[in-house]
DNA sequence: CACACTTTGTGAAATAATTCACAAGGTGTC
DNA sequence: GACACCTTGTGAATTATTTCACAAAGTGTG
């Protein structure tokens, strides 16, 4: 039964969650997948097909009930009981990060931030504290931490990681544009914005939609 | 002669354009696409046939001249100029984008950054002016700036959209997590950090790598 | 309850992207 | 210059993803 997953099922799920998160807060009881489909720009086969890889979550001839698939795809994502999450490089991109309430309401948590500068260390963003890297180790396991955004320098990415690692982070979102080297059991994956950029030039110079 | 290129081979391109620059700083001359590939963890094959859609860069027997092949995807993705680049929305994540010095090196200059807020309007970072709403229009058009950095609140967001599409942008990356609506000719794309975290929190409760 | 309309879930078909495999060149050594 | 060894560029094969198309079910109206 071990069908595989598409990766781009996995996104497209991320985009689904949110969308019909906002509906069921609009009190949406049901949608189909095209409704879900127009609302998303997109077409109401592939809303269908990416569910089905999951299980069957709706109801022939009037669609899908909004609050429940809300919850399957929570769990699905793992976003039931919530996520904590570590920023790790307390300069401009990792305090804007750490500063930011939109993660929460998805279930993801900011509890620890660290750096190595004493000028960052003790300083509280929205409550949360920055600790030195030599707590690295006992912060994230007392506080049972999984996840971490990746906001050091370019030179220092490839030994914090191992250093986050080895404290036992599993997730690591990496803002830097180096690649990095995890050992298997740990998902690393890379925002990179730089990369966003020359993509986006190259369609300006092509100018194809 | 048209065959239409693979948006992945466009974005990888990126990728290969970061890699080889630093080697060409590094004054290496030639490289095969399998040492490129090991470099960034890749197949050969894919380096080869991704340049191979656009023309024959390599050498059979050698490899890639570096210093050359820099040129031509800098060419390639429209990067020889330099290209303006305006940060609309001065909070937390607009004033980190706008503080970056990692753009300029790939001919991305942050010209001019806008805001409402009287608190942000007159400011300076790095240098470059935070202008009011009201001179979008003007500022844009005499700097003759192409690309938008969008970091204003999720409810303005496609309001702001038109503004700046109207007053001549024509690539826009949008980090609030509101699909765009765009006119044809103008492309926008999204940074979605939030859909990253839900996709990592996915592959953490299924853990396969 | 019959019938006209919706909508899901899913194999099968169509498209798209990646990987293979190899001919055609190039390099270097003796 | 002959031989052993690399490396590119690219059709063809393979694999992945999207789209199609339709049976099976649910809704609602009179
Ligand atoms: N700021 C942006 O808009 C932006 C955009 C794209 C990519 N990035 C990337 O994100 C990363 C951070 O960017 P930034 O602009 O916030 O840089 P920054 O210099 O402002 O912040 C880096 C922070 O990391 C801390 N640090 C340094 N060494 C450390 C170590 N060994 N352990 C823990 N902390 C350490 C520094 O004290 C500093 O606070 C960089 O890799 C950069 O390339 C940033
Ligand atoms: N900060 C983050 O780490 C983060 C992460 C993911 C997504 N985002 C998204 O990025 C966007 C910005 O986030 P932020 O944390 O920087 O928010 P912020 O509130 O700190 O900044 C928003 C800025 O936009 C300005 N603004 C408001 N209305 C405007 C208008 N009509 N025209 C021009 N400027 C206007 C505000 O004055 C403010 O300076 C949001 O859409 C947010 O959802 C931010």
């Amino acid at each position: 039964m071990k069908k595989k997953i598409p990766d781009k099922t996995v996104q497209r799920l991320s985009v689904y969650y949110r969308c019909l998160y906002f509906l069921s807060q609009q009190g949406t009881g049901e949608i189909s997948s095209k409704s879900l489909a127009d609302l998303l720009e997109m077409k109401p086969d592939q809303v269908r097909k990416d569910l089905s890889y999951f299980g069957k979550f709706g109801k022939r001839g009037s669609g899908y009930y909004v609050p429940d698939l809300v919850q399957q795809i929570a769990k699905i994502l793992g976003l039931e009981h919530g996520r904590k999450v570590a920023v790790v490089g307390m300069g401009n991109l990792g305090t804007a990060l750490a500063a930011y309430k939109g993660f929460e309401v998805l279930g993801f948590n900011v509890v620890a931030t660290f750096d190595v500068s004493p000028q960052k260390i003790g300083k509280k963003i929205r409550g949360v504290m920055c600790y030195g890297m030599k707590d690295l180790n006992k912060v994230i396991k007392e506080k049972n931490i999984e996840m971490a955004l990746l906001t050091v320098p370019p030179e220092v990415v490839q030994e914090v990681t191992s250093a986050i690692v080895a404290a036992g982070i599993k997730a690591i979102l990496n803002f830097s544009s180096v690649t990095l080297n995890v050992p298997k059991g740990v998902k690393a994956s890379d925002v990179d914005l730089a990369s966003e950029l020359k993509s986006l030039s190259y369609f300006m110079t092509t100018s194809n939609r």
